[in-house]
RNA sequence: GCCGGCAUAGCCAAGUGGUAAGGCAACGGAUUGCAAAUCCGUCACCCCCAGUUCGAGUCUGGGUGCCGGCUCCA
């Protein structure tokens, strides 16, 4: 399975080649946990674990390393700056260390209901402080950085490739009126390793001075190299890291490193809230709570997010969600009829269905789609054709095994799909009660006959009343 | 002011030169004691204008709208 993944680097998909044969080191920007993360954040956290999922079912040994930002930067580049994680706790009443293991159980709670499998780290930025001194202090020995007082920042005219992520120039940032004047730096687009300020609670006492703290983009550069080595292959995060974010790591990392950092970076467009943008001050900033008071679980929600493209800004609707809702319940339902129809998982052997069977060019769709940068939206259409053809009778009952372990193949990638439930009835209690339903229906007792089904349902079990008979299902 | 992205049916969304995937909703019908269950069927010429081409949703130019970056932010 080759993949074909889209480059923000170079603005163009690449056929995907790890570093080292098999294996694939990436790095995603996680949580500043200062807030319980809103559905928003929530789709580049999804992205990233499809991403997995996929290298995974390429065959592919994954190491995913995500950090939590749990030092709270400067809310601006003024020399006085506040930081959101202490306005927080100020609000809060609480410490900011507090703040931080409040809001990180949350966040790991909501990944485990969103489904996501866990990353093979969760790196905090306050427990790599060491880590990000040593390549400060390397940075000013390289002259790439030059400290003021006990401010370190790091000089953009030393990386000639600067801007080369996001598009951006120099001198265009220097014209920017929005950019902050600092009398301190050499450049105004030369940006901030290492800050001090004596106010701040959460603060260090190093070789730049007793009150310091990191600069805004370091902890990424110095905790990616700690687990993922010098030079990895993929990293990851929402478009509004691409700048600066994204292009100060990569300057702080080639400068310290001296050689490439990241082959491949990808970034997540922006979830919109009824066409425009979301907001905290807008008031559509959900959380998965929102969702589940208007009856949503979360993997509605990551139905949702899997049906549009991770490049494309996704509308979010009430509506939406709904129509994401029932379509997953669908899909469920599909693997449950299988199921009910005597169909066990089978290990896919395209080679004895024929290129013809339904089953078979389920999958060669699906997988196409996946390798061609994620597709996951013409990737779950596939899945869909494949229930129609069920439906319309075009599935030879001797293809229900494998179409199931095409199901479960797909639920590899997707997590969607909801456990199977037995209720702890039997074939033949179910049976009896179907049997004790139907007498009660031709003796008119619809009372006692709706008891039945409502007993059925609270066990999981789905009723289908078809002009052949009743069909039932577990799930 | 400077960069970048997007614009497809009521809603979500795929599609990158060859005549509009898929899902939800809606509507008509079947079935049913009823059904929110199930099944059958119906449902778009792709923001506007001008070009390129035998042929454009798909390329080019202009316009309009929305989104993102230039400021912590997925």
């Amino acid at each position: 399975m080759e993949l074909h993944l889209y480059n923000t680097l170079t603005r163009q998909k690449e056929l995907f080649r790890p570093i080292r044969d098999g294996e694939v080191r990436m790095y995603h920007c996680g949580p500043t946990v200062y807030q319980r993360p809103h559905i928003g954040n929530y789709r580049a956290f999804l992205f990233a674990d499809l991403l997995r999922r996929v290298l995974e079912l390429a065959d592919l040994k994954v190491t995913q390393i995500m950090n939590l930002t749990d030092v709270g930067h400067l809310v601006d580049d003024a020399e006085e700056g506040d930081d959101k994680l202490e306005a927080q706790a100020r609000k809060d009443k609480l410490d900011p260390w507090q703040i931080v293991e409040k809001v990180s159980a949350q966040f790991f709670e909501d990944m485990n209901a969103l489904g996501v499998q866990p990353a093979h780290a969760y790196p905090r930025a306050t427990d790599h402080i060491e880590e990000m001194v040593e390549m400060v202090e390397k940075l000013i020995e390289m002259k790439h950085a030059y400290r003021v007082g006990d401010n370190v920042y790091f000089d953009v005219h030393s990386f000639p490739s600067y801007g080369r992520l996001s598009g951006n120039r120099i001198e265009d940032l220097e014209a920017g009126a929005r950019l902050e004047v600092n009398d301190e730096k050499k450049h105004p687009a030369d940006f901030a390793l290492w800050k001090s300020d004596e106010h701040h609670l959460m603060k260090w006492d190093t070789v730049f001075g007793p009150h310091g703290f990191p600069g805004w983009h370091i902890e990424c550069s110095a905790m990616a190299r700690k687990f993922l080595g010098d030079h990895f292959d993929i990293h990851t995060g929402g478009e509004d890291n691409v700048f600066p974010h994204h292009e100060c790591e990569i300057a702080q990392s080639e400068s310290a490193l001296n050689g490439p950092f990241v082959n491949l970076w990808m970034h997540t467009k922006f979830l919109q809230v009824d066409g425009g943008k979301m907001g905290k001050s807008l008031g559509n900033a959900y959380t998965l709570d929102d969702l589940a008071e208007r009856g949503f679980s979360a993997l509605d929600y990551r139905f949702l997010m899997m049906r549009g493209s991770y490049r494309n800004s996704l509308n979010f609707t009430w509506e939406a969600l709904k129509g994401a809702a029932e379509a997953r319940r669908n899909l469920n339902d599909f693997r449950s009829r299988l199921l009910g129809e005597g169909g066990e998982p089978e290990e896919m052997n395209l080679e004895s269905l024929g290129a013809e069977s339904a089953v078979a060019k389920a999958r060669v769709a699906f997988r196409k789609a996946l390798a061609d940068d994620l597709n996951t939206s013409e990737s779950l259409a596939a899945l869909f054709v494949l229930r129609n053809a069920y439906v319309h009778g075009e599935l030879d009952a001797a293809e229900y095994p494998v179409a199931l372990a095409l199901l479960a193949e797909a639920d590899s990638v997707f997590g969607f799909f909801d456990s199977i439930e037995s209720g702890g009835l039997s074939d033949q209690e179910i049976d009896q009660l179907i049997q004790e339903r139907g007498e009660a229906r031709a003796a008119k007792d619809f009372a006692r006959a709706d008891a039945i089904r409502d007993e059925l349902t609270a066990a999981k079990i789905t009723l289908e009343d078809t002009p052949d008979g009743v069909k039932w299902f577990r799930g």
